[in-house]
DNA sequence: TCGGTTATATGACGATCGTCATCCTAGAAA
DNA sequence: TTTCTAGGATGACGATCGTCATATAACCGA
């Protein structure tokens, strides 16, 4: 049955939405889109009036989720607060909701160029904003920090969610808070 | 048609180490039994004579996996020297005979006990030969930066081997080598 | 109001998935 | 040598995958 135009593109936002929470709860081939759509209230058949391939979806659903995550980010006004609200305990148990790149890390390196194309520019992105918001230095060495920033909050909430133990996890994630949230900050 | 005992031994090593480059290649859910069996010479039906189930060789491919990176680091005597050799492009570039932590970071998170496991372990047993690298500071001092370098490496080669630009790639891995390498290293 | 358009539902397709039953065969044990 | 056993090949199972054809029904423009 047809809905109207309005119900259409919120019913589109929301499929968008849930797989995006999905693909990082399950992985990209962890989901089927049958179950996608089932969650977002809807049967299978509809989906592609809406999307071309599920490589298309998951394009839009990266996307999605990266620009969520910013949105996040720009909460903070500190790149110390940024990262301790990064590298917190909630955000490394709720991976569904959390950043993309660390919930889809791996996986994006074998997926499309849609997808790849938008985890590139919001790494841009990020790096951008963590230059900004470091004080000190050239813009050169602000660059480099903002790099390898970046890296250690990724690797350390990876690492974290991957360990099997409760108190390594939480280590990894006060390490990484204070060596990623002050020491480069600072210096 | 029945082997000799050395020759299953063998075909089973055989299956582990093939399912371990074609995991890290395409992901746990991107490849299936038969294809894993065939790229190791065999048919698919023999497969449960040796395992007890698809997790079962995944937790033995990452282990297999695991240990291969640890003996590769092994071989370097300086944390600058294990640091230039992971974040190097060659690396980066082959996928599928590199870091498994790396390579398969966020799905990791998402199998079960026994791949888990074996990852705990061997992010463990890497820490503490970081630690042991580590020339000053108290052994407090030293074990946080050996967890502050392991995040770092881990999540710049995700990131570099995410990322759709070369250049950007690139500078990740160049940028990551000098910061965990160097800075880490010495002070 | 009426006809064209379109979002969704139903259902099916070929392929592939993990798993298993069965048979064959040859090594291992007697 | 004979018997037992176990590794591998063959083939099939139910389920699920991505994709699409078709039908239905209601919104939208005229």
């Amino acid at each position: 049955m047809r809905v109207s135009r309005e119900k259409a593109a919120e019913n589109r936002e929301r499929i968008v939405e849930t797989a995006s929470r999905m693909f990082r709860e399950a992985g990209f081939d962890g989901v089927g889109l049958d179950a996608i759509m089932h969650a977002a209230g809807l049967t299978h058949g509809g989906f592609y009036r809406h999307f071309k391939s599920k490589d298309d979806l998951a394009a839009e659903a990266v996307a999605h989720a990266l620009e969520r995550g910013a949105e996040n980010q720009r909460r903070y006004t500190t790149l110390g607060k940024a990262v301790s609200g990064y590298l917190c305990e909630q955000h490394s148990a709720d991976r569904a909701n959390g950043c993309a790149m660390a919930a889809l890390g791996a996986d994006m390196a074998r997926q499309g160029q849609g997808v790849r194309r938008g985890l590139t520019a919001h790494v841009r992105g990020q790096l951008d904003r963590f230059v900004r918001l470091l004080k000190h230095g050239s813009a050169a060495s602000r660059r480099k920090r903002a790099i390898a920033t970046l890296a250690g909050m990724v690797g350390a909430l990876t690492l974290a969610r991957a360990v099997d133990d409760p108190a390594l996890s939480k280590e990894i994630l006060a390490v990484a808070r204070k060596a990623f949230g002050q020491a480069h900050g600072n210096c």
